[in-house]
DNA sequence: TTACAAACGTAATTTATATCACATTTTTAA
DNA sequence: TTAAAAATGTGATATAAATTACGTTTGTAA
């Protein structure tokens, strides 16, 4: 299901969005055409070519890319946010998958219109810029953690970051089964269903299935911190 | 020492600042202290306040930062290259140090400066985009190695990297100890002593103290894909 | 409702790599 | 030049976490 969309009266303007005028923006719904996922489908693939920004108006999405060995979660995020900014503008084709975790509403903008932005509006350029520095801080200091941290506090570390940064709550379903939440923290199911029980005998999160309760949180953030 | 540098004819300009117009470098050149650092020097601090863009231009540089347990060397760069702009722009202080793994020449540009050039000439703007694009998706495949390949194909990627991103040479001094080498991926002293005296009995490497001289390529990549 | 597959839990075992311990070499400074 | 400190090499041991193995639950299609 893709359609033209109107960006100038879009809710779910970027930050960088918000600085265009009206005639950008109405040139932006021009060259820019909207579709909706279910969860599980592909938004775009690694070694694809591709020629739009992908913008995440709504929804989970996880990234993921081809390892030596498996493919490999490297983040996942929420809409509003760019999806595709690295993997676009670098390079003809995708470095990278993004694959919808929940319901997605995505826009794909014309790279051309895109770049016309970024080299005749300044402070769109700017706020872009700010946004791909704070991604590769945050990516900096998650590369760190991955390495130092033991498990039982990159699982900690995961699951506040689901509260936090995801669903905004203590309580939530988790998008991603066993399996792939063990990629996402570099570990495995078996060692996550451990790790999940512990956390739950512990009482420190209540564990339903997919569904967690964040039950002591400041244990939670002890765990995360120490590793 | 520190100089105010004429970057209109400075030979080791950015790609970026190669499409700056002449009054923008002159201005660029008013705004802007180079300093030179011996190795082992601090050349920026995480957690101190910044009000600079560092651009390298020459040398090797090790980018740092505090994790859970210890430092953590991140990223190892070469000039010329930005070196600061996500920890400065993003925050008003650094979120990462930067130390000399060599001589090194770098400038200090006055970030409203900086700001000003990406907010009214595009194509800089542009070209800045290019860059961070290009480190986060480098960034992501660190990670991924990181995760899935075993320590002797991390030793071999990494001799790999110094071979061709540092020293475009087959035969180079290690400017790390064996600590610091393994601290940059993500192992220990001991650990990496062993797999280095391995690759130099297996005549993959011939290893004289710091001093590595790639034997046999093809086997070293090989060893470096499959982990 | 049954049947089949995917997801999950858990215990036993294995393994890669860290840690420990100590000897040797190299570098630095007095 | 000598002494102290830092860096390095290497074997033995410990350990976190992967792997293996198998039983159970949940979801889904026929």
């Amino acid at each position: 299901m893709i359609e033209i969309q109107a960006c100038l009266i879009c809710p779910f303007k970027s930050t960088a969005a918000k600085v265009l005028s009206d005639d950008e923006l109405t040139l932006m719904g021009d060259n820019c055409a909207q579709a909706t996922f279910k969860k599980g489908n592909t938004i775009f693939k690694q070694g694809i070519f591709s020629s739009n920004i992908v913008y995440l108006k709504e929804g989970i999405v996880q990234m993921h890319i081809e390892g030596p060995t498996n493919e490999q979660i490297i983040k996942i995020a929420k809409g509003p946010t760019y999806l595709g900014i690295p993997t676009t503008l670098d390079e003809k084709y995708n470095r990278y998958s993004a694959t919808a975790l929940s319901e997605v509403h995505a826009c794909f903008i014309n790279i051309s219109t895109f770049k016309t932005f970024v080299q005749e509006n300044g402070q769109f350029a700017y706020e872009i810029i700010l946004d791909l520095c704070k991604n590769e801080v945050n990516l900096f200091n998650k590369c760190v953690n991955r390495v130092q941290k033991h498990i039982r506090g990159r699982v900690a570390e995961a699951i506040l970051f689901f509260s936090h940064e995801i669903f905004d709550s203590n309580s939530f379903d988790l998008p991603l089964t066993r399996s792939e939440f063990g990629n996402f923290v570099a570990s495995t199911r078996e060692t996550i269903s451990r790790i999940m029980t512990e956390l739950h005998t512990e009482k420190i999160i209540l564990l339903k299935g997919k569904h967690i309760t964040i039950l002591d949180n400041k244990r939670l953030h002890l765990i995360s911190r120490s590793g």
